[in-house]
DNA sequence: TTGACATATTCCGTCCAACGGTATACCGTT
DNA sequence: AACGGTATACCGTTGGACGGAATATGTCAA
């Protein structure tokens, strides 16, 4: 890996990686999958097309970020066509820093009034 | 304009971008003032180079995001090769949905126990 | 008043992620 | 076998970010 293996030296992570890293976070997914729960999670704000989604998914596993897994037992018998991808640990702690520094400044926006306050602060 | 004037149509941000949006949502400030705040509120961790800077700052400006301000009666009397910028309203618009967007995901991520969750659900 | 250093902006070449689309192929249904 | 939906691969182009050099002004001390 020619990044070393420091999560923070991933960051900021582009908002698409982000999206396709949490989208792997819960479960193992498919390419086209991922695709389809980036939409579907923007309200279809967001169009991820295939070009962009599997060079990024490639670059990803160079990464070591995330690597494909072979179909779990859940999903035998499904299109044979599909290859799944799992978050890597270090993909898991990218992810985990990433969502940790976005919260941060989201802090800093409420600071700043640009979201409403919850605390109330 | 060549984007139009819709807030949504610009998301997501680049998140230097974001950044940049946020440093100028409080208060007007000069290009060198931008490095120095970002960097101060990443931790270091972001090294925030001119030529990045400068011209994100141009695009911003091209974008109708943020427009060049005169230096305010606060700001007189100081260096004058200072070029201050503000945010349009356009640009505060824009801020604002970006910084929900994220919000939104940073709860989707709470949900997928990326992150601790605070409110013990 | 000149020298040194920090501040501040501009400009340039390079790199690479994202974009948009096409090609290919397999799936299920009719 | 033909069709629409699913699924991945490939490719040329664009544009934001990178890294640094160039330029110039401000400040302060000797």
């Amino acid at each position: 890996m020619t990044e070393g293996t420091n999560p923070l030296s991933f960051l900021p992570l582009t908002p698409l990686a982000f999206l396709v890293l949490l989208a792997l976070a819960d479960e193992d997914k498919h390419g086209y999958g991922i695709i389809k729960e980036v939409e579907e999670r923007s309200g279809g704000q967001v169009t991820l097309r295939t070009g962009t989604l599997y060079t990024l998914l490639q670059r990803l596993v160079d990464e070591s970020l995330v690597e494909e897994s072979l179909p779990s037992a859940a999903s035998r018998g499904e299109d044979s066509r599909r290859r799944y991808y799992r978050l890597t640990a270090l993909g898991d702690e990218v992810l985990r820093a990433e969502a940790r520094r976005l919260e941060a400044l989201i802090g800093d926006a409420r600071r700043k009034h640009v979201l409403s306050d919850t605390t109330g602060a």
